[in-house]
RNA sequence: CGGAGUGUAGCUCAGUCCGGUAGAGCACCGCCUUCGGGAGGCGGGGGUCGGAGGUUCGAAUCCUCUCACUCCGACCA
């Protein structure tokens, strides 16, 4: 490819409305363009980048089993009245409807457009286990999209959804879907986890994500330094090291005024004592029961602990998504503000963390304005009901599994697998007979991929000042070749066409910055490292005249001198390692 | 959806407070010079100042409404 004949789109300025790093440099590189919020055109550049993520995508799919199909990107409501979402998904789910005023909606996912096929399609358990693939642009009606192709609206997404007999089938599956995607991210040339992750609303008991590790990634991911223990932060477990035992004498319990000492921060500094002799007490809104009237529970956790909202919401009868109760309504039911609340003598339901479940003569609030609890001790002085992870894990904490200590790191989801179970077969009827005749509900898995996120996602983790560093693997070319003075001198254009002719028949794609004599050598360079193209040849007068080409690899600090006549033995050798 | 901010040339932005001929740099077109790190000179094209309404002799500028975009939060199979 010529760049005269070619759209180099790059920008020397930044565009204003792009804040992370990889937005910014796919919009100056010339990959994409928006056309509105979370909508975007891919430019020639870009769409080389994710047709070459695609087709690692596709090949390793290929390579597991999985059979490849192209579901409709508009789907009827009917389908997704039967599975329960049409009611239970929101505004995200973009609905409209067709000109005989029959309601459709733009695919977020397949689910049930898979489970209705599969249903008319497999009748024996002799036709599973079976797994079925696509890779196709998803809408998501986003409330923000932000950060470019990052979280976009519409998306390239591969999707796969496995169908099975038992439980047993759809693991081994999963198994493989796992190495599947391990596979996909080495090919692709990222510092990738693999983690441990929660269900969500999708159900199921097993899934894992895969992220890829940036600094500018919205997950936490929390992970050991062996790298036998890694789960995303929402459901990670973590050992405090410095756990009260419970094996200290009890002292004899006082109130203390603390005036308007409220924070952990505060109370600290006033009674000199570190956070991890505190108690910190949190109201939230509950479900109303018999046993709940005031419909509030209280969570306690160790005062240097944080709480984690998507593991409180797994305790029975608190509400979701998980909210704080007000000033007002913990004054009414508990007779104090907020601050000086503690797990003593209140009428709701206590639920304690194991960081605070053992301690002894710790500080509480003595739900008495200005007054707080000091040597307080569990059952005489406070009680819980129940025991429970309600934590935050914090870097340092000992792996669950015994093997050293978590390190937490910044993630980007590329990746999701799920073991569904029954929950789709079940509301859409999904069974087959087995081997006695018996009719039995299919058990399924899904396992997504974000292919255009994989784009952002690379950058992200592969950029210097001058601009993108793509992995060899997802380049958009593989070789630039920069002619110096060509319109000056022949010699130039000649070795310049040559190699360009000789590197394409072997297969290798390359870009060769034939712009006229108006683009200066300096503008030349900028562009190509900025798009990224981690080989470069440079062809000069200077360099002919000893015979010699000039070698920079995107990553290296220093160019080299290669020999004319050995320069496709020298590529060849860097590309293909 | 709550909070904040921004809309002026393809891009980055000035001009808005204090109303009076629509600007700069880069990019683009032509000619000349230059040619290993975003060159220089001369000449040129390009804008209903996001949109609608209002105030005024006169509105990019003041007022009202509206749309779009960005950021923070909430939310997110």
């Amino acid at each position: 490819m010529r760049t005269s004949q070619y759209l180099i789109a790059t920008l020397r300025e930044t565009p204003a409305d792009a804040e992370v790093i990889s937005h910014q440099l796919m919009l100056r590189a010339g990959l994409i363009r928006k056309l509105a919020s979370g909508m975007y055109t891919w430019l020639p550049a870009g769409l080389r980048v994710l047709h070459k993520v695609t087709a690692i995508v596709r090949e390793e799919m290929n390579r597991s089993g999985a059979m490849e199909i192209s579901m409709p990107v508009v789907q009827s409501a009917e389908l997704w009245q039967e599975s329960g979402r049409w009611d239970k998904m929101g505004p995200e789910l973009l609905r409209f409807v067709d000109r005989h005023d029959r309601p459709f909606c733009l695919g977020p996912t397949h689910e049930e457009v898979i489970t209705d096929l599969i249903r008319n399609e497999f009748n024996s358990y002799k036709q599973l286990p079976a797994n079925f693939y696509q890779i196709q642009m998803k809408f998501r009606d986003e409330r923000r999209p932000r950060f470019g192709v990052m979280r976009a609206r519409e998306f390239l997404m591969k999707d796969a959804y496995s169908f099975h007999i038992n439980q047993a089938s759809l693991e081994q599956t999963y198994q493989l879907m796992y190495q599947t995607y391990s596979n996909i991210f080495t090919r692709l040339g990222l510092n990738f986890r693999a983690v441990l992750a929660d269900t969500g609303n999708i159900g199921g008991s097993t899934s894992h994500e895969f992220h890829v590790l940036a600094d500018s990634g919205e997950d936490d991911i929390v992970f050991n330094s062996t790298g036998s223990y890694a789960a995303n932060i929402e459901l990670a477990d973590g050992v405090i090291k410095d756990l009260d035992d419970g094996s200290a004498a009890m002292l004899e319990s006082r109130e203390i005024n603390t005036g308007n000492a409220h924070s952990i921060e505060e109370l600290c500094a006033l009674l000199d004592l570190p956070a991890t002799r505190l108690i910190k007490t949190l109201i939230v809104k509950a479900e109303v029961t018999d046993t709940n009237p005031h419909g509030l529970m209280a969570l306690v956790l160790r005062g240097d602990q944080a709480l984690n909202d998507i593991k409180a919401e797994k305790i029975a009868g608190i509400v979701c998504p998980i909210s704080f109760a007000s000033d007002a309504e913990i004054e009414t039911v508990l007779g104090c503000k907020p601050g000086c609340l503690g797990p003593n003598k209140l009428d709701i339901p206590v639920v304690v963390d194991r960081s605070a479940e053992n301690m002894r003569n710790f500080v509480c609030g003595a739900n008495k304005a200005e007054t707080h609890l000091m040597d307080a001790n569990w059952g005489r002085d406070c009680h819980f009901d129940q025991v429970a992870d309600i934590r935050k894990v914090k870097e340092g904490d000992l792996s669950p599994d015994g093997q050293g200590e978590l390190l937490i790191k910044r993630g980007i989801e590329v990746g999701h697998i799920f073991q569904l179970g029954t929950k789709y077969s079940e509301a859409m009827k999904a069974a087959v007979l087995d081997e006695n005749g018996r009719s039995v509900l299919m058990t399924m898995g899904c396992y997504g991929i974000g292919v255009s996120r994989i784009v952002a996602a690379a950058i992200e983790q592969n950029h210097d000042t001058n601009g993108i560093i793509w992995p060899e693997a997802i380049a958009p070319f593989q070789v630039a070749i920069v002619p110096l003075n060509a319109h000056k001198s022949p010699r130039v254009t000649e070795v310049s066409e040559h190699l360009m002719a000789e590197l394409e028949k072997a297969g290798i794609e390359v870009l060769l910055d034939d712009r006229d004599k108006k683009t200066s050598p300096g503008v030349k360079f900028a562009d190509m490292e900025l798009m990224g193209i981690p080989h470069r040849i440079v062809v000069s007068d200077r360099g002919l005249e000893n015979n010699e080409l000039e070698y920079k690899f995107r990553r290296a600090e220093q160019a080299e001198n290669v020999p004319v006549d050995s320069i496709m033995a020298f590529l060849s050798a860097r590309i293909a390692s």
